[in-house]
DNA sequence: TTAAATATTGATAACTATTACTGTTTTGGA
DNA sequence: TCCAAAACAGTAATAGTTATCAATATTTAA
């Protein structure tokens, strides 16, 4: 097993992840993160996401849109996903938590991990006025 | 807005996935139909399989593996994803659906799904010898 | 029953998110 | 300071999915 070594770039990334409260994809952290870093490499982005999400310092959440985004918050908590927007919402309903300990029992295996999504379109898309799908 | 005509792919697509089980990929689909419809395009299965989606005949999982899942399945459960052989198992846990009347108010839209996964090493990978993780 | 209209198909090319590779740089302990 | 190992930047390769398009199948109405 290979010792883990410091590395600035793995540093601006986590703390980049916990001080949003949107939940960006990789593209968006490598994005930002050429600001202060002009030469880091997706690759790098990519690796210490995998690396930390790992570690458990990060969490990855599969939204079924076409790319990953991640999470710097690992309070307990669940999301809600807009179909339209693809905007990623932070939700909080504690009672679900109480449930995991009934799960155990009807789980074929150790869970380490819950993950809860809702989807549907946002109230923000909603206001939205309707827009013709093909512009001639 | 174009109307729907029959397709005979589509059927068997659909009644392919309501007689499994387990929780196949499009790749799944696509191999598994090629047996009886010997020149179905992989193209087909993709668009039948976002199509019915859309109709809400069947569900799509992703499960944060590098390929969605597919549920004919849709009465409402959850899954239990395991983490080493990418397997996805049913999970039943009624009480978690009271919760959705409160999570109403909780969540930021409107709510069309809900989706409950569970990651962990399932029972089957547990009980598996230890293997060297690269073969000489 | 036939014909026109259009949805669907199969085949293949294009796209895109992610991973793998490689030579160079950085880290941390001796 | 020196060395071994980890991490990096840059880039090529992979894989899942979507788009394109000419040919085929389905539906409606004459």
């Amino acid at each position: 097993m290979s010792t883990l070594k410091y590395s600035r770039q793995r540093e601006a990334i986590k703390t980049f992840l916990k001080n949003r409260t949107d939940h960006p994809t990789a593209d968006t952290v490598y994005t930002c993160l050429r600001e202060a870093y002009p030469n880091i490499s997706l690759g790098t982005v990519y690796r210490n996401l995998s690396l930390l999400e790992q570690l458990g310092e990060i969490s990855r959440i599969s939204t079924g849109d076409s790319a990953e985004h991640y999470d710097g918050n690992m309070d307990p908590h669940q999301h809600f996903i807009c179909s339209h927007c693809h905007k990623v919402y932070d939700v909080r309903i504690p009672e679900i938590h109480s449930l995991l300990g009934k799960a155990v029992e009807n789980v074929p295996g150790k869970i380490e991990a819950f993950h809860a999504n809702f989807y549907g379109v946002c109230h923000e898309c909603q206001k939205e006025p309707i827009t013709l799908e093909h512009n001639p």
